[in-house]
DNA sequence: ATTTAACTAACTAACGCTTGTTAGTTTAAC
DNA sequence: GTTAAACTAACAAGCGTTAGTTAGTTAAAT
């Protein structure tokens, strides 16, 4: 019930329910499921968390609180646009390369469309970079269109590493996962092109 | 069991459970919701499908199986190599635009992971068009990486759409969803810069 | 210093409900 | 008269959740 962050069960809870949820999704995991990987009985759960559903949000501030203050970061420092913006890029690749749990938690929630998952998402965790990138984008090319831009480069992060286990059986994709700095190198590419290198 | 085609229940059956598979994924649909949707109850539908996991097979072919015609026609035609890139990008946003259920299900494959899907995708859905892609590809420019553009423009396509509920939380994001029509300009716009336009 | 009280967080047992699925029956069509 | 496809009834298993209990720790009172 206290949900506190210093408490060493909970963040345990919350670590443990993070990547469950990501892998299975709210209706395929059972909280006798996270009790389990807890190594706890399920009604001890209901001690740290009110009920699943609270569990669940708490779980997705855990994860994405933590993320969005890496990237926001980089997008202060007071570097030239465009190598800003390529900074931004590397860093966001290897956050989607490296955290599965994040790129599942995401499009998990662009998926179930809950409205207040998508605010929860959008203020809380997305608004400080977009303006960041809104800033940069126009800094580059007063002209682009700074929304589209940012939803595109969104959309190219997450799908290329979301897609990985997708790609390997299409015609021509290799047996192994394509090397994620080949893969942030082109979409920065990518980017800068479509900003009028 | 027979899941016959030309079985009118059948076709009722998966064009319902289409939609509600769809909106609701796998584990949060249950056969009751399936059959109580379809005017009939839960035990019937297993006159018509094997089990649930059969059931969720059928639809994923019942609604991709049609899909991936229209695309695949489009890159056949003998159109100047750009024009038919174009073309084939207005069609593809078009059905990502309309087709809700598509897109909804392609992202349920995309995160849930399970092999037997993601290869009924690339090989049964995606091949065609991926091959015909990379012809087109390539011929506008020699020294593209045509694996990498399209998948972008996977991303592309199937990401702005998926976004719009999101985006109009998004900092700048307009309260109406973004016109498809723009969106699709611009996606055709980014992919000829790419290739150096 | 010892006892008492209160709180935390684990446990077992169980409730009411829903799940996927089967068995057995009925109804209508060819 | 066989068959297809609907039905009712029901099962076993699993679900989220609550109640009640117990052990261990902390704080105040004696």
């Amino acid at each position: 019930m206290t949900e506190s962050k210093e408490n060493s069960t909970s963040q345990r809870i919350l670590k443990t329910a993070a990547e469950l949820f990501a892998s299975k999704g709210y209706d395929a995991l059972s909280m006798r499921d996270i009790a389990s990987a807890c190594d706890i009985k399920a009604p001890s759960l209901y001690n740290h968390f009110k009920d699943k559903q609270a569990l669940y949000q708490a779980t997705l501030k855990f994860v994405f609180k933590q993320q969005s203050q890496a990237l926001v970061c980089c997008l202060e420092s007071d570097l030239p646009p465009k190598q800003k913006l390529n900074e931004f890029i590397e860093i966001a690749g290897k956050q989607m390369a490296d955290n599965f749990i994040f790129r599942q938690l995401f499009f998990r929630i662009l998926l179930a469309q809950d409205e207040e998952d998508l605010k929860f998402l959008a203020n809380q965790v997305l608004a400080d970079s977009c303006n960041a990138l809104h800033a940069v984008f126009v800094e580059i090319n007063p002209d682009c269109d700074p929304h589209f831009l940012t939803t595109s480069l969104m959309g190219l992060l997450l799908f290329h590493f979301q897609a990985n286990p997708l790609r390997i059986y299409l015609p021509a994709g290799s047996e192994q996962t394509q090397a994620s700095e080949y893969l942030i190198e082109h979409i920065q590419l990518m980017l800068h092109k479509q900003l009028g290198d």
